[in-house]
This record gives C-alpha cells, structure tokens and sequence, in this order.
DNA sequence: AAAAAAC
C-alpha cells in the first residue's frame, strides 16, 4: 500500500522528464548544445509565464527554436570581406623581440629576495594525498577488499615490467621492402591456386585461440545454464500479470501501455524477480524485455518500501543501466508509468545534458535511477549519486554492455552497489560475453530463454542484394522512395549525415541519428521520426539496439554490420511484438561470402540478388512486407 | 576500425 496519496502531477519529478523539457532543450541550433543553459522556466515557479497564456488575436510571438541560428562562418565572404582568424596570426612573444635601448626588463628570480619575502616554491609543498587525511563524518572510501590473485592473474603493477628502451628498438628500415602491390597482377582469390601449407584468412581464424581454456570452461557453464533453462511458450500462455505476483495498480498501469496480457519472456521470469533471484534472460527482439524486468522491479521495491517514509533526498533502491541515451530515456518511458501508479519516483542520468536537473531530482529523492554508465559513474564520483542503498540493478543489452570500454564502467558502479544486491541481466543475443559479470556479481543466476524462439518463427524477411558500389546511392534512393517508415543503418557517422542528406535532396524526409549530433537534436530527431514527420531517420549503430519505433516496416543495411549479434539487432528494429518486417542488407560482391556466414551465425535464411538501378525488384521491395512475403 | 559512453 502506497504511503504516498498525493497524486503523481505536480511532483518535481515531472519536471525532469524529457517530454516537458523538451520544448525548452530543443532547437535547431547548430553545434552547441540546444540553449540547454538558459533560464530554467521551473525555477521561479508561479512566476508570470508569457507562453503560458493563450495567444491573443493579433498576438505574434516569437519562437526561439525555430529560428536557425545564425552563422557568420557559414555564409561565403562577400567580396572584400575581411575575416579574422585566430589561428593564423602568431602569438606575440615580448621577450623574442630584441630589448629596445634603455629598457628594463624584469626578472623576479634573477633579483635577490627582498627582506621577509615569501617566495613559493613548488616542491617544498608537500603533496596532498586524499589517504592521508583522516575521513570526515560519514565518508565512504572506497577499498577494494584485497582479494587472492586468482589463477594466472598478474597483479597490477608497473614495476614488474621491464622499462621500455628505445634504443633497444629494432631500427626501422626500409631495405628489402616489400615489393609494391599491384592489383590487377595478381589472379583473384578464389582461383589463385593454394601455395604449399598456405592456409587462408577464414582457415587462420578459426585455428587462433580465442580464450584459455580455463575460461572456456567457465563461460561454457553460464552457456549450458542458458540452454537447460528454456521455458516453453505454451506452459505460460495461459498465466496474467495478475497471476505474476504484479498489484493492482502495476497491473492497470500495464493495460494502459498496451500491454494486457504476458509475453513469454514477461510471464517466465517475473516470479524470479520477485522472489530476489539473480536473472540472466534472453528474449527476441520485440519480444517485451523492458516489461519483463520494469514491472516485477517496481513490484519488488513497492514491496521493499511498504510501511516505510518517502524521506526527502532518499537514496535509490534500484538502478537501470543501459548503452545509449535513447535507449535509457525509453526504458524511463516504461518503467515511470509503473512508478508512479504505486507512488514510486525514477529519474534519467545521462550525459550530453547539463547535470543540474538530474541532480536536482536526487536531492529531492528517487526510487529508481535509469541512466547510462558515464554520467552515473560521474555522478557518484561527485558525491551526487549515492549507490550504497541500491539493492536491484538491471543491465539492459547486458553482453553489449560486458564489450570493450563498457564493462569497466559499468563493474565499477556495480561495486558501490549495496553488498549481495540482485542482478538482472538482460539481452536478445545474451551470449558468453557476460561471463565477466556472472563471475564478480550473480550469485546461482536463474537463466531464461524462450523455447521455439528463433529467427524462423520470426515475422521478418532477410533479403540480401549485391550491388555495385557506383550504383548505391541510386538503389538507397529507389528504396526509400516509399510510404512506410524506414530506418537506414551506416557504418559512420559521416556516412549517416551524408545519406539523409543525399535522401532530403531528393525529396525524400529524411533525418540522422547519430553521436556527432548534440544531445538536443538526437532526441528531436528520433521523436520525428517516432511520430511520422520524418519517414526516413539514417542512423548508426547507436540505434542499433533497444530503439522502438512503432511501425518500421523497413530496414536497410547501408554498410553490412560486422557482427551478426549487430545483424540481429539492427534487424529487430522491425518486426516487433508480432507485425511483419523485411530487413534488406546492400553488399558489394566481394563481401558474398562473408555475409553468408554470418547469416548462419544468426540462424537467417536469406536470398540474394544481384540488383541495378531502375530493377523492378527494387519496387518490390520498398513495398509493404506481407506474410505471403515470410512463407515465400 | 567504428560506435557508444563523461566533463
């Protein structure tokens, strides 16, 4: 039972959800970051707000947002225009001119100190040194409890390493120089005959060890775990969010996102959740994970909370990370609507906006963080995110989030969380990558996949055409030419700025997405292209994963992904929650067998065509997918 | 090699 009866308006924390802000964050400013520092119009509330009123007759505002900045750099010079640049002019150096006659020049080290004076000097100040000063009233230091190395484990320490000499350093010469390369002279791969022992790039690949065996094994555990856990699909049909331990005000805040009834992967893991079990789950793309871990969340910190105060500046409870900005201010979108039914507060920590609104909803006090690993490692390290009372945390795109520059973020935040606190990690292409994470944080994870759900019984077509690479820009134009909503992948950002506008000047609405644009305009960008004002939304890969637009029914592949985890995600921005999809991927011919492969990783059957400008097959395929298209 | 994620 709520102890909260205040109504969920008018709390602060509508103040800091980005559908409020976004009317004041937003504008089509180039290059800074969307007049975010202007005056906060929340901040002297009550005062006289001209917007507010309804326009008279006659009445003519002017609008900010819509006025193009304007940029002196951008327009060409006129002639005779003189334009200053910095850069060009050289610094003036006073003492690199020659003394004039008679100039006195002072030196303050070269003159003897003068009676009682103070003169300072770095090195005789001693270094501060944090460890030395004894804790203040209620600091947390962190230390990490020294731990026995583990097999094979080196500790950390430079001296151990032999210092680098670069005398030592073969030199670098340039005798006996590879011959240069000439293309055409040598014969194609595929018929060049096999030199003796030669073995070719695929074969060399497969032969390298990836990992030891010792984590082989390891990881081979969590992978079995994951197989003997599948839960069949008709085993939770029949269950309701009810059923799943889920209170009447959760419940109805679910009906009113649609969601009436349980999906599989919903249905399956909410008891574990509940009951504070450490949750490893992997469902399709599309397939509701956001509900799946959100509800049975919030259920159990209502549950945690009952009886207790909503104390002012209280320290959250739970914690939702994810890998991108949009993908957390989505997953917000959900879990606050289930929040607020049970009177519970959340709140979004990203980067890219100021830091005061998000620290201003801390102060004040939240349940649940949502937010992305750098700003809320940020945010700790300030002293303005406390993590020691979080018991709950979720990683969302878990194996993404275990990757290259991510997992040590995100381990050094799952560390200032309260001891022995519950682990839910979720993901569609949740694989052994986690094993990092399993091995510090979970304590006998519960595993979940869904039985029968794979790429085959998917709603989407793979069709995979092979272009020249002079003719794409003609056949991306061809298939954007179309009614539905269409989201292109590129491997760049610049490639991505390049094809919307490519896509624009045909008359074609076309936007970006991607991490050169600020923060202001990403979200604007994405929500035109949500709401249909945009049909056409080019993005990179940071809208590969978790992003739902309702109803694309289209996605091309500009530039084939590398991974086919990457394949599967970019993929699963179609066909969601049921509704049919084709994802169509360009390659050059020399990328055939490459792409082949990587289907077979995926479990995608798909054919190709060879295609040009102007083929029919183009038409066809920006046409709408059918499911006569999926039996095909 | 690129993309994402902090100022």
């Amino acid at each position: 039972m709520p102890k909260n009866k205040k109504p969920a308006g008018g709390r602060p924390s509508q103040n800091f959800d980005p559908r409020y802000a976004k009317k004041r964050a937003g504008g089509p400013f180039r290059g800074n970051d969307g007049g975010a520092r202007g005056p906060r119009r929340d901040e002297g509330a009550g005062r006289y707000d001209r917007a507010d009123r309804p326009a008279r007759d006659g009445d003519r505002r002017f609008d900010r947002t819509e006025r193009p900045r304007y940029d002196r750099a951008d327009r060409p010079a006129r002639d005779g225009d003189r334009r200053f640049d910095r850069t060009e002019r050289p610094r003036y150096d006073r003492t690199e001119r020659p003394a004039r006659d008679g100039e006195r020049r002072f030196d303050r080290d070269q003159r003897p100190s003068r009676d009682g004076e103070r003169r300072f000097d770095r090195t005789e100040r001693p270094r501060y040194d944090r460890a030395e000063r004894p804790a203040r009233d209620g600091e947390r230091r962190y230390d990490r409890p020294a731990r026995p190395a583990r097999d094979g484990e080196r500790p950390f320490g430079r001296d151990d390493r032999p210092r680098y000499d670069r005398n030592e350093r073969p030199r670098f010469s340039r005798e006996g120089e590879r011959r240069s390369f000439d293309r055409d002279e040598r014969p194609a791969r595929a018929e060049r005959p096999r030199a003796e022992g030669e073995r070719r790039w695929e074969e060399r690949r497969q032969e390298r060890p990836v990992r030891t065996q010792a984590a082989e094994d390891r990881i081979d555990v969590v992978h079995e775990r994951l197989e003997a856990q599948a839960v069949q699909a008709d085993e939770v049909s029949e269950m309701t969010f009810a059923d799943l331990g889920l209170g009447d005000n959760i419940v109805r805040a679910l009906a009113a996102l649609g969601a009436e009834k349980p999906f599989p992967i919903q249905a399956s893991t909410a008891a574990s959740i509940i009951d504070g079990r450490d949750v490893l789950a992997r469902g399709r793309t599309g397939s509701g994970k956001t509900i799946a871990f959100g509800a049975p969340l919030v259920e159990k910190v209502l549950r945690a909370k009952a009886g207790v105060k909503r104390d002012f500046g209280r320290a959250p409870v739970a914690l939702i990370m994810a890998p991108t900005r949009e993908l957390a201010l989505q997953i917000d979108r959900t879990v606050q609507a289930l929040a607020r039914s049970v009177g519970l507060f959340t709140t979004q920590v990203y980067g890219g906006v100021p830091q005061g609104r998000q620290v201003g909803a801390l102060k004040k006090g939240v349940d649940i963080v949502i937010g992305t690993p750098g700003r809320i490692g940020d945010l700790h390290r300030q002293g303005k995110l406390d993590l020691s009372q979080v018991s709950v945390s979720v990683l969302d795109e878990a194996d993404h989030m275990c990757e290259l520059g991510f997992l040590e973020p995100v381990q050094e935040i799952l560390r200032q969380t309260a001891e022995g606190g519950q682990k839910l990690l979720f993901s569609a292409t949740l694989d052994r990558e986690v094993a990092a994470l399993v091995d510090e944080f979970l304590v006998a994870p519960q595993v979940y996949e869904v039985a029968g759900e794979t790429q085959e019984t998917g709603t989407i077509e793979h069709r995979i055409l092979v272009v020249e690479h002079r003719s794409k820009p003609e056949i991306l134009d061809q298939l954007v030419a179309r009614e539905g909503k269409t989201l292109v992948f590129t491997r760049t950002r610049a490639y991505a700025e390049m094809l919307a506008e490519q896509f624009d000047d045909a008359g074609v609405d076309a936007i970006s997405l991607h991490g050169d644009l600020n923060q202001a305009k990403r979200t604007r960008n994405i929500d035109r292209f949500s709401k249909g004002r945009a049909r056409v939304l080019v993005a990179t890969d940071v809208a590969a994963r978790g992003i739902h637009v309702d109803d694309v029914d289209l996605v091309i592949q500009a530039d084939a992904p590398d991974e086919y985890k990457t394949y599967l995600h970019r993929a699963g921005r179609t066909g969601r929650a049921g509704r049919t999809g084709r994802v169509v991927t360009l390659i050059p011919r020399q990328r055939r067998r490459r792409m082949t492969e990587m289907l077979e990783r995926a479990e995608i059957e798909a054919p190709f065509d060879d295609v040009r400008p102007g083929d029919d097959l183009l038409d066809e395929l920006a046409g709408a997918p059918t499911v006569a298209d999926l039996t095909a």
